[in-house]
DNA sequence: TTTGCAAACGCAACCACGTTGCATTTTTAA
DNA sequence: TTAAAAATGCAACGTGGTTGCGTTTGCAAA
């Protein structure tokens, strides 16, 4: 199945209308590789006003069709969700690895996720962020 | 020892000169008990200009005398660092927890570090990232 | 105690990120 | 084909944070 029929499926399982702005921004998100940071799609869709990309995203968003991976308070970087993201649930058994030598985000799925038990206190949810070399930068460095 | 005193010793150990935006900075952070976000610390210190505020902050988490507790892109949270960060090396055994419900942030420190030994990537620093409800929500609750 | 210098402060101006309101265009279903 | 709903583009706005620069303050040496 190529991309543009998985984008097709993915809005209409979303009720999505398939619009330019969100055909053009999977696609982009889709073929990056790793979580693709804003500017990063600013560029790829120059054509598109700023505001529309931001209201294009905050709707996949919540709808799970992307997820955003945060880090600390530089750029914001959105990455697809999984088959078990909803619009109703986001669920990520996953860390996000931020490489310090090029930049890259991305996603790293566990295989069990890491329990944590706090004392005096119910955990509802955890976000994880790990910094280091990728496997690209320490082949290179 | 007093507030007074710890906050003269601890500007001191990083030579840092003890101006009163510090003095009160450091003073509010510490009588907070939790993570104090950047909007309680503005009120707080009312009378400072907003710019010598977030040079203050930048100073202090420089030289390793607070570090922000960051949550995903909403207000920044700043707590006092441990005896064991310096200006080189900011080392935090612990996560960042918080309530859904009262909004408060605060450090928990683990016994044991999580450890992460993730495949193909030399991992440097992980931040963590916890929500839920907090002990004194739940008793109210 | 005085004095001089570096550091810190306050102000103005600026930039980036993100949102809202509204009129126009596009999508889609009838 | 057409009408309603949704998406878009534009203008304007709000907030968080930074930079440059002239003034004030802290502090150490005289």
């Amino acid at each position: 199945m190529n991309t543009t029929t998985t984008i097709t499926n993915l809005l209409k399982s979303r009720n999505l209308k398939k619009t330019t702005t969100r055909v053009e921004l999977l696609t982009a998100v889709m073929h990056y590789g790793s979580a693709m940071p804003f500017s990063q799609l600013q560029q790829q869709l120059n054509n598109t006003d700023r505001i529309t990309l931001y209201r294009t995203l905050k709707t996949l968003v919540d709808k799970g069709v992307i997820h955003k991976a945060y880090f600390s308070q530089e750029e914001t970087y959105y990455a697809l969700c999984g088959t078990t993201c909803s619009h109703q649930v986001h669920q990520h058994d996953h860390i996000h690895f931020k490489c310090t030598s090029c930049s890259a985000v991305s996603c790293v799925y566990l295989e069990e996720a890491p329990k944590f038990t706090l004392k005096d206190m119910h955990v509802q949810s955890i976000n994880i962020n790990a910094e280091g070399i990728c496997k690209a930068c320490m082949m290179v460095g």
